[in-house]
DNA sequence: ATAAAATATGACCAACCAGTCATACAGCAG
DNA sequence: CTGCTGTATGACTGGTTGGTCATATTTTAT
């Protein structure tokens, strides 16, 4: 957690300091991410930086914290009355959620995206502590309902399920973004084909 | 490439080059791996590595292509008279493949994986340069004659489909790897839930 | 005005990094 | 034995890293 410190700062500066580490861990992993450049960027001296967080892994979680946050706030807005939705048209509108999301937000979704991959278990654990793997919980509850609902088959494996539902929503948001580009309208095929094939599966219906 | 003085040396000491690497890459990524600890493991001066590659860069190629070498002729020569699969089932031994080599040789895998990973999409194209994404190529490939036969929806877009693919069966085996564990013998269930799910889709088949 | 507490600063440290280079050594050809 | 070629070596360079700390400045309380 940051410093009492940080949270007394005017607000102006404070920002400043965010946008700064924002903009480091969007470009760069945990690893290769520079306190030096950040507090260059925020216009601060390095002793205040210390003065601030604790160390290089206090501003990243908070940073993994604010982009979780503004993810969790921009998707429940988008779903606010989610019970009305069948299973199906909830999960195209998380899909397409994700991706306006990370076309408003490119540096937060790389930040987000950039941490769902890392591939080191001990440094992902270490990073999370408490606050476990939420986006997944939600999925696997819904899951749950669906399947309750009928509308899902009985037999998924539902941690399984959310864990590549999860995976997919990512994959789909980085294809779109690096094969299509940034033209903002059609995207919604793509969130139509992906919800086809996990609805009705890749077989051929004719079959 | 490396260089012609790295291919005359004896076996025994390009072995011990090349694993030394191995080792390095698996356990980070290119910019955190140490050709300094890369040396000291293989028992080599500093300089001597430096003729045999030109830099970091050259032997993480080189070690990126040995591992997709490797994975190509393992998988290649289990599906060996693929004529006869069909599409699921193929699908089917390339994932449960796909598993096994991980489980075979998991720091090929893991290098391997965390390329694929990788969000720079610069640093990706500079350091694949002329070996292009061969494995998709060959999904898609698939995926024309599934469809071409009749097993597949004529509906999928076949690039976007493979890229899926893809990413799914790197799921799968890293899912397996974390969640489920070293159990060599139960991965079989977690292959078919991902085929079933691929095939079907996830909606309930009662209705 | 004075004392105390909070905040700001950048020089500094030890550790590490990728890459270089002068030198030494080995084997081989003549 | 003499050169020559390919190989081996590790000290060294210039740079960057995360983090510290003594000092200075500002704000607040009295």
């Amino acid at each position: 957690m940051p410093k009492p410190t940080f949270f007394n700062l005017p607000e102006e500066k404070r920002i400043r300091v965010v946008d700064a580490a924002i903009d480091e861990f969007a470009n760069n992993s945990f690893q290769t991410a520079g306190v030096n450049r950040i507090v260059d960027n925020a216009g601060i001296a390095k002793g205040s930086f210390y003065q601030y967080f604790n160390d290089k892994e206090d501003v990243f979680r908070y940073i993994l914290e604010v982009t979780g946050e503004r993810k969790l706030k921009y998707l429940t807005e988008m779903v606010a009355n989610l019970e009305k939705y069948d299973f199906f048209d909830l999960m195209k509108e998380l899909f397409a959620g994700g991706i306006r999301f990370a076309m408003e937000n490119p540096k937060l979704a790389a930040i987000g995206n950039r941490f769902i991959k890392e591939t080191d278990p001990l440094f992902k654990e270490k990073i999370l502590g408490e606050m476990a793997p939420k986006s997944n919980l939600f999925l696997e509850q819904m899951m749950e309902k669906g399947i309750a609902k009928g509308e899902l088959d009985p037999h998924l494996d539902v941690r399984f399920s959310a864990y590549l539902l999860t995976n997919i929503s990512i994959s789909i948001s980085e294809y779109y973004q690096f094969h299509v580009g940034d033209d903002y309208q059609h995207f919604l095929p793509y969130v139509d084909k992906a919800l086809a094939m996990l609805k009705h599966g890749m077989k051929n219906p004719q079959t």
